[in-house]
Formats: structure tokens, C-alpha cells, sequence
DNA sequence: TCGATGATTGTTATAATATAACGCATCGAG
DNA sequence: CTCGATGCGTTATATTATAACAATCATCGA
């Protein structure tokens, strides 16, 4: 059986997790992709970004809003929409379907199709890219005639940390 | 290589397909269960189920809520939504997360998980059962330690039928 | 049969999420 | 500079979903 790498441990952040370099990390790399492409990542947009990075969980298009109104007190939804517009169409984040809500990506350097894995205890979101579920989808896809264009697989339930504590 | 059986044809429909006698299966199925689990398939329950039956497009709410108001005038949204929720629970449609909109589960004998093809095109959604890629979810979620509760795959595309004609 | 009980439905209001439409400002190419 | 495209402000509205409480109905034991 051949053994994953050292860098396939869980997705899931762990306690040492230092999440203010995390996020600055994320900055530096969308600013380099937006320049890389001749996007424009305003200052607008990149604190957009930076709300949704606010941790790991997916957080809802209002409570961007709210948080954004403080240092920006005229946004309106359309302010914060079109942001999220933005950030999904440059692969920065990611919209989770089944809660309404907006992620950061992970890896955004390629396009990609990507699974998460959403805890229902503490909401932490976790972005896999599993090359054996995606095969899967598409290889059945294929069967039917059907061409895939976009995949929504979410997949809720316990994360290890909330599982390992009965309770909170 | 094992040869799927005859009844593993496409999930989608064909031209030939009879979908008058389609829903009448499909409404004496549910009555047959819920009388089978001591729930009540109430004539309210029983025309929204017929409703989301009208075709194999997932419909919307308050899609629903207009088509019913026709023989039930009082109609409001809790009516439609309580209804869904009952006939969810019991298994006999699926919320389809990415169109917020609900569909006839095909299957409904047996709580499952389940993957839909969604047409972009048509708007046909086809719901598979597919083990391979069930299996490979639930084998990388083990790998993690993350428990699965619910799944949530939706593929959408353009399916076998959308895909021969060019267009429309 | 009667009435207690829980399930179902009616009704009104509101919450939560998302988009339409239009105008102004800014930026960069030519 | 001028034009055209993009970004953003602003107001209003669309779409999806739920809260809360009253009225009604079904069921079943006393
Ligand atoms: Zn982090
Ligand atoms: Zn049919
Ligand atoms: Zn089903
Ligand atoms: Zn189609």
C-alpha cells in the first residue's frame, strides 16, 4: 500500500495553528495571482478577503457585511456581493452551497474542483482535493454521456477535534 | 470486469418516457409507505409531492406555492415548506442545495445517500446511487477521522440529451 | 360518547439571502 | 485629452425561508 506523503495530514487546522500568519500568507498570494492575471485586487475587495479569512469557517455574505461596515460604514450588500463575485471568479474562495456561505481557498494558485468537509459542532470547513473522489464523479459522469462543468460535494458531519470531545 | 445489470441504464429520461404514469407510481409508492411507517401522507402533503413531481426538474418553493394555490387558495409559504420538510424527512424528495430547489427522489424505500447529474440546459436532474463514488467520500472522511452525517453531491453539466442537439 | 392530547394547518409577520438598475468616479488605451 | 471599460455608491426590490401563535383535526383511552 503506498503511504501518503508527510503533507497529506488533516486539512483540519490543529491548536498551534498561527491563523494571523495564515491569513497574511493568503494575502501576499492572492495580491501575486491578481497581478499575475492583471486583475485588480482593490483595497475593497482584498478586505473582503480578508473577512472571509477570518477564520476557517464559512462565514454568510451579511456578516461579511457587518464586520465590513466598520471600517467601511457605506457598503451595502451589493458592495460585499460583488467582492465575493470577484474573489470566487479568481478561485480566492469558495461558496459553500449548502450553507450559504463563503470560504477562503486553500490552494488558489489553479482552478480546481475541490470536496469539503463542513463540521456541524464547531463549523470548521475543510478543503480536500482528492484525485480518487473526483475520478469517481467523473468516470460515472462519463458512463452517462454527461459532461461535468461544475461539482458541489460537501460533505458534513463530526470533525477529529469535536469528536474527541464529548462534549463543549 | 463486471457487467452493470440491465436496469443500470441512464438516470435520465428518454423521449419515450411516461411520466403521467411516472407520478401515479411514484404517489402510490409514498402512500404505500408513509402507511407502511404510521405517517400521514395528508392530501396537503400528497399535491406537493405531486407538484415537485411535475417533471424531473427540481422546482423551487415558491414554484410550488403558486402551482398549489390553484386548488388551495390559502396557500402561504409555511404551507409549502412544512410540506417539504415532511416529505424530506420521510425520504420521498431531495433538496438539491446548489438551485435551492427540491426534486422526487427516485428510490424512496430506503433512507441513501445520493449524487445528482444536474442539467444546465434543461434543467433535468438525474439522481444516482453510485457505491464507487460513495465509497471514495467515505473512505478519505475515515482517513481524516472526519464522521460523515450528510452528503451533499451535485454535479451540474449538460447531459446526453442537451449535449447531441447544438442547441435550441 | 366525551374530552384530553398531539399533529396538522391557517395566518400574519418577519428574517435571511441575493440581485436589479442607474449614476458617478476612476483608470488606462489610443 | 477623450473614450470606453471597470469599479463602486445608492436605492429599491426579488427570492428563499422561518417565527409565532391560533384554530382545527385525528386519535384514543376513560
Ligand atoms: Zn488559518
Ligand atoms: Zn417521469
Ligand atoms: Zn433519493
Ligand atoms: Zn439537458
Amino acid at each position: 500500500m503506498v503511504r501518503s506523503r508527510a503533507s497529506a495530514v488533516t486539512p483540519f487546522q490543529t491548536a498551534s495553528h498561527d491563523h494571523d500568519n495564515c491569513v497574511e500568507t493568503a494575502l501576499d498570494r492572492a495580491a501575486q495571482l491578481c497581478a499575475a492575471r492583471g486583475a485588480r485586487l482593490t483595497e475593497l475587495r482584498r478586505q473582503v478577503l480578508r473577512l472571509v479569512w477570518g477564520g476557517h469557517e464559512p462565514v454568510g455574505a451579511y456578516a461579511v457585511l457587518e464586520s465590513l461596515k466598520r471600517s467601511h460604514p457605506g457598503a451595502a450588500p451589493p458592495t460585499v456581493y460583488r467582492a465575493l463575485d470577484f474573489l470566487i471568479e479568481h478561485g480566492l474562495i469558495h461558496r459553500i452551497e449548502s450553507l450559504n456561505a463563503y470560504v477562503g481557498c486553500s490552494r488558489p494558485e489553479r482552478p480546481h474542483v475541490s470536496q469539503f468537509l463542513i463540521c456541524g459542532k464547531c463549523g470548521a470547513a475543510a478543503e480536500l482535493d482528492d484525485p480518487a473522489i473526483a475520478r469517481a464523479v467523473l468516470r460515472r459522469a462519463a458512463e452517462l454521456g454527461f459532461v461535468v462543468e461544475q461539482q458541489t460535494i460537501e460533505l458534513s458531519g463530526l470533525c477529529p477535534r469535536c469528536r474527541a470531545r464529548p462534549d463543549a
